[in-house]
DNA sequence: CGTAGAATTGCAACATTATAACCTATTCCG
DNA sequence: CGGAATAGGTTATAATGTTGCAATTCTACG
């Protein structure tokens, strides 16, 4: 694989869509990499794996989802481990949490700093990030309306998927 | 107090401003009965009083949080008491739940469907639900974009309101 | 009325999600 | 090296939410 800046990521514009998910894993990964290094932070084996296991699908998943696997895979798996992790990439934005879901899935653009904004399918609970250009305007419009400051953003929507319709 | 359509409801366009907060529960449970009445729904007393308590004040309320004070009242006051009257609201749209604290607050307009969309402050605590005209496009927009269906939606935005901003 | 069916509530146990506290090990860097 | 900072291991527990079933109350209808 050739050497990308994280900007430009093998994500597609539709996780609904086939595609090669194994781009998805990869690129996640390499642009992690990359991110820590110019953080100065540390990609430890255990952050790492969980970033691999959060983007082992579209669908968010569950800290305690991720116990067994790592069990398994002779990591320590308690709660805080996972947590832990979980954090770290939290912090960093390789990942964000579906507060509706309880559940965490990986940024398809970490590195810029942005509002989360996710579609999650009700039935197939694929999650597809989006940058819907009405979303960015909402803060600077509610900043305006109430004489507040914005600090985070999330938008959770839900329905149906293209494949889940008919 | 005269009876008024559920349309006009005594709530402050801002509750970071100082307002006879007395009305916004008084109206609340005001337009919860009419809603009831026209849903052939029933506001039970711990239904009610759960509502009540929810309106106590503009701040994210947990379920936990109700329990005591119900349990004073004579109320049963176990879990699921809680959660049933909760879901109940919820189901007719009197109260929201804001996802990121694991806590309900009121609706300001119930009866009409709308996106929940929410301004937290961090520091106070205190939540004003808004009608952002950018946020009911954005469903409209992210349908477009992947060709799904959005059934629910909801925004939270956290920062610090006026008054907190010092 | 009065009873059948539906909705609501009481109750006990349990499931899930997340954190606290405290200690050890590793890494960084002068 | 050696001390500080960061990361991880371990145990216990807190916080939030659900399931299942029995008992009760309400409502509609004959």
């Amino acid at each position: 694989m050739t050497t990308k800046s994280p900007a430009e990521t093998d994500h597609p514009a539709n996780v609904y869509a086939p595609h090669d998910h194994h781009a998805c894993v990869d690129s996640a990964v390499q642009t992690a990499k990359q991110l820590c290094a110019s953080e100065g932070a540390r990609l430890t084996p255990i952050r790492q794996r969980v970033l691999e296991l959060v983007w082992q699908s579209h669908k968010p998943v569950g800290a305690y989802d991720l116990l067994p696997t790592l069990a398994q895979e002779g990591f320590n798996s308690a709660p805080p481990t996972v947590y832990r992790a979980l954090d770290f990439l939290l912090e960093l934005g390789l990942v964000h949490r579906i507060n509706s879901l309880n559940a965490f899935v990986g940024c398809s653009h970490p590195g810029e700093s942005h509002p989360s904004c996710f579609f999650v399918c009700n039935q197939c609970g694929e999650a597809q990030e989006l940058h819907a250009s009405q979303i960015d305007q909402v803060s600077a419009q509610v900043e305006a309306m109430l004489g507040v400051k914005v600090q985070q953003q999330t938008t959770e929507l839900m329905g149906l998927c293209p494949r889940c319709q008919g």
